[in-house]
DNA sequence: TCATTGTCACTTGTTAACAATTAGACTATT
DNA sequence: AATAGTCTAATTGTTAACAAGTGACAATGA
């Protein structure tokens, strides 16, 4: 049993929310962020929103110039963007075939939890909601079969891909390509799981 | 022609020569890293500190916990070594092909200069050093190919290999196979290149 | 007119003091 | 003696003031 009340530091929370900012399109590329500006939204001091911004910065969803400030990068190159599908693959298909027999049923309800909420964020019409617990989704592979370490190298990635289509395609193929990702991990069928997600991560 | 006497920030060069250290074996893994002690070391407050230590861990050189400080990472689990070898070999090979026929005499005189560092930091002993020769000259094909933002996604994966094999493959090898890869370069001969990328990273 | 220089508001970088949290030692109790 | 509880010193997190840098614009001079 994991822990149930976990306590998330400040500076992840303004992380998240600026993240979800430029998921949801609030916030758009090379737009510029002002550190007080942010400081005097989220209530707190210029300290924290500077380590958020070189967090961000380090993720690759903004880009800083020296006392220049920071503003959100841009679309990536048509041939990076391949590169980054290719590992990203590579991470999930690693993930899913190191996991290959050791998921149990808690790991399969959390799962189904997830698809739930997304179903519901899809049906609601919220797509920056879906969009996270697509990632949530993933991310939970990605977790249990390689820990923080391969979550740290795997995030970036992901949110740097998310970037490139923002809203594009959140068609209702969504919901079903990942329910196809997870029926097959739970039939133990590998071949179809990594089919799925190959279908999934484009 | 671009700026010869550029200008580096003071977090960088503190970053700098926390990662030296990393590599050289002065931090040993686990190690506690003190702000203050290391504010005081660089003649500097501990802003700055805080802003290089969040740095090192989003690259994964270091780990944090929440009022608990910073530490040096211990090494990667095997498995995971593997799939970091398999995304940089992607990466770089992905800088090769897009690289074939447009590196110009600049570029050849540029990678013999870092050869040519690395030789001499060889013949000193100095491993430190010729590790950072290493890492330049892998650096400097990737930053061709992709700009900043491969850069970016490529470099933590070399630091985080680093991390492992501390200093344990520092043969003469070393300095061959990256002559084997500028020469192959030169000759626009990709599969020589893929091949020689192949053997030096491992 | 055009280029150069100086000024000014604004933003980022840095610092030092203050608040909150932790780890370790010490004591008291069973 | 072992354990629980409390205290203290040390460390991290946060804040607000100060220093330094940047870009735009006006003034100056050829």
């Amino acid at each position: 049993m994991r822990n149930a009340n976990k306590i998330i530091p400040v500076r992840e929370q303004i992380a998240d929310q600026i993240r979800s900012d430029i998921i949801a399109g609030n916030l758009a590329p090379n737009e510029k962020l002002n550190e007080q500006g942010l400081a005097a939204r989220f209530g707190v001091s210029r300290g924290p929103i500077r380590d958020v911004l070189l967090q961000l910065t380090k993720e690759g969803l903004l880009v800083s110039k020296s006392n220049c400030g920071a503003s959100v990068n841009s679309v990536l190159a048509p041939e990076l963007q391949e590169v980054m599908i290719d590992i990203r693959r590579k991470i999930e298909f690693f993930a899913i075939k190191k996991l290959k027999g050791h998921l149990n049923d808690e790991d399969f309800a959390a799962l189904d939890e997830i698809l739930d909420h997304l179903q519901a964020s899809f049906d609601a019409g919220d797509f920056t909601e879906v969009t996270k617990a697509d990632i949530d989704f993933h991310r939970y592979l990605v977790l249990k079969a390689g820990g923080d370490e391969l979550v740290n190298l795997w995030h970036p990635i992901v949110m740097r891909m998310r970037l490139n289509y923002q809203r594009l395609r959140q068609s209702a193929d969504c919901v079903n390509e990942h329910r196809a990702i997870a029926d097959a991990l739970r039939n133990n069928d590998i071949r179809e799981a990594t089919a799925a997600l190959k279908a999934n991560i484009r």
